[in-house]
RNA sequence: GCGAUCGUAGCUCAGCUGGUUAGAGCAUCGGUUUGUGGUACCGAGGGUCGGGGGUUCAAGUCCCCUCGAUCGCCCCA
């Protein structure tokens, strides 16, 4: 291939040895019933969320860089090496957004969407992250995402425990459970952390190097290591209950009770956490072992601490996010969609006596299409193959006559029908 | 950012320890008289073997680099 620089000074290549064109490494484009997987899974979230009285919302695929930073941790990897940011012309630092939560939330405070607290709020779409990919995780992908702003109740927790629940049982998938913890309030959260720093500190000779890197960094992290040789460690760990302040306590126990009373089911994951920094009480994921090294299907939790990170008042909130690529391979085939009726001309004169016939049934709603190339054979094959209920074979013969016929495919019965009468003969 | 495996036709893949002119199925296109049920015959087009360098009389096959993919680590939904 020839390098060339073209006249705005980039490298560009010659026409005459183009290459054809690679899709950007972690991007998906997806045909048919692949794309209908990701369409039943936001259908059935849709289905849920209006049961629920959730409010829809849109937000900027793109906010300002600080809104992520402020929000989700400097620290953090999100934050300091997987975020998409540019400058845009005007010279102001642009994110694509990794997550939903921190743009819902600097929505709330600048749409003054305060005013309609407490809020219930649902939304789907594209997420960006710049990671290597592999299964289940893409650099654009799709979240599902559900939050519910300025309610500090623990019944507020379960309403959208349920929400996720529900969302789950209605796709099908049996295999997630929902693991639960509380990470406390900040007191609680400060007392335990420091503990267990003094603890990992203890072993850290004989933690794993990557335990190792993050006792100075995010030593909960070192929780949920998968190296075996810190298991021992991790296992004797001091447990957040023991730093519960009565009323972070209180407050698990409220959302437990909860669950219970929901008939939710629900297990204790002690040494659960969350990745990004705003979270606070209830943390919680459901995962499965079905996806690999992608576990997690949907995970959440409380974070009063976000809006106020962004420069609002203190507002209590939790929400979660759920993977629709994850979801997506947990689901059964989605129902294949086939025509009622194809339409099988074999002339030039029979295909515009099809054309009307068939932009006639479409308008009543029936779904249809028509066979228009290779001989009777392929297209009455064509017919077959999409799956369609009945073939309208017109032929000349019949056209002459003002007839077509119509076969049923499951039967084979044939009948003679008048043109005139086919879109009620087939709406029947 | 790190590791493992893998890149041969539009797609899925064969191609043994290097050895004539790189194959198959599907798909595409053209036929088998444009009148009747999925799978049938015949034929054709289509490959700088991801790219670059090296070893060799000889490289799809061996070595190095690079790009890409998959899976895992990390991180996370």
């Amino acid at each position: 291939m020839t390098k060339l620089f073209c006249q705005f000074g980039k490298l560009c290549f010659s026409a005459a040895a183009m290459t054809p064109v690679q899709p950007v490494r972690g991007t998906q484009s997806l045909l048919g019933e692949d794309a209908d997987r990701l369409a039943t899974v936001i259908a059935a979230f849709e289905k849920v969320r209006r049961l629920f009285g959730f409010r829809r919302v849109e937000v900027p695929t793109i906010e300002q860089t600080a809104v992520f930073a402020r929000t989700i941790g400097e620290t953090t990897d999100v934050v300091s090496k997987e975020m998409y940011s540019f400058e845009d012309r005007g010279g102001e630092s642009i994110t694509l957004r990794p997550e939903f939560t921190a743009g819902i939330c600097r929505a709330y405070l600048s749409e003054g969407w305060q005013q309609y607290a407490p809020l219930k709020v649902a939304t789907h779409g594209s997420a960006f992250r710049y990671e290597r990919p592999q299964k289940g995780r893409f650099r654009e992908f799709h979240q599902l995402d559900a939050e519910i702003i300025g309610a500090g109740e623990p019944q507020a927790d379960v309403e959208l425990l349920a929400l996720a629940d529900q969302l789950l049982k209605e796709l099908g998938i049996e295999g997630a459970i929902l693991q639960l913890n509380t990470l406390g309030d900040p007191e609680t959260r400060a007392a335990w952390r420091d503990a267990l720093y003094e603890h990992f500190r203890g072993h850290s000779s004989a933690l794993s190097e990557d335990s190792q890197a993050r006792l100075e960094r995010n030593p909960l992290r070192i929780l949920d290591s998968k190296a075996h040789q810190d298991w021992p460690i991790v296992d004797s760990a001091p447990v957040i209950d023991e730093f519960l302040t009565p009323e972070a306590a209180e407050f698990f126990r409220g959302v437990t009770e909860g669950l219970d009373a929901a008939g939710i089911r629900w297990e204790r994951a002690p040494r659960l956490v969350r990745g990004l920094d705003y979270y606070r009480h209830t943390a919680f994921e459901f995962v499965t072992d079905r996806l690999g090294a992608q576990g997690t299907v949907l995970a959440g939790g409380r974070y009063d601490g976000l809006i106020e990170a962004l420069g609002g008042p203190h507002t209590p909130a939790v929400g979660w996010a759920a993977g629709i690529e994850r979801l997506a391979m947990m689901i059964g085939e989605p129902s294949r969609e086939r025509p009622v009726v194809v339409i099988v001309p074999l002339g030039p004169r029979a295909e515009l006596q099809g054309q009307a016939i068939l932009a006639g049934l479409r308008r009543e709603g029936v779904s249809a299409d028509m066979a228009y190339r290779g001989n009777m054979k392929k297209r009455l094959s064509r017919a077959n193959d999409a799956g369609a209920s009945y073939a309208l074979i017109i032929g000349d013969d019949e056209l002459e006559r003002g007839e077509a016929q119509l076969k049923d495919l499951s039967s084979g019965e044939q009948r003679s029908v008048a043109l005139d009468l086919i879109v009620e003969a087939i709406g029947r």
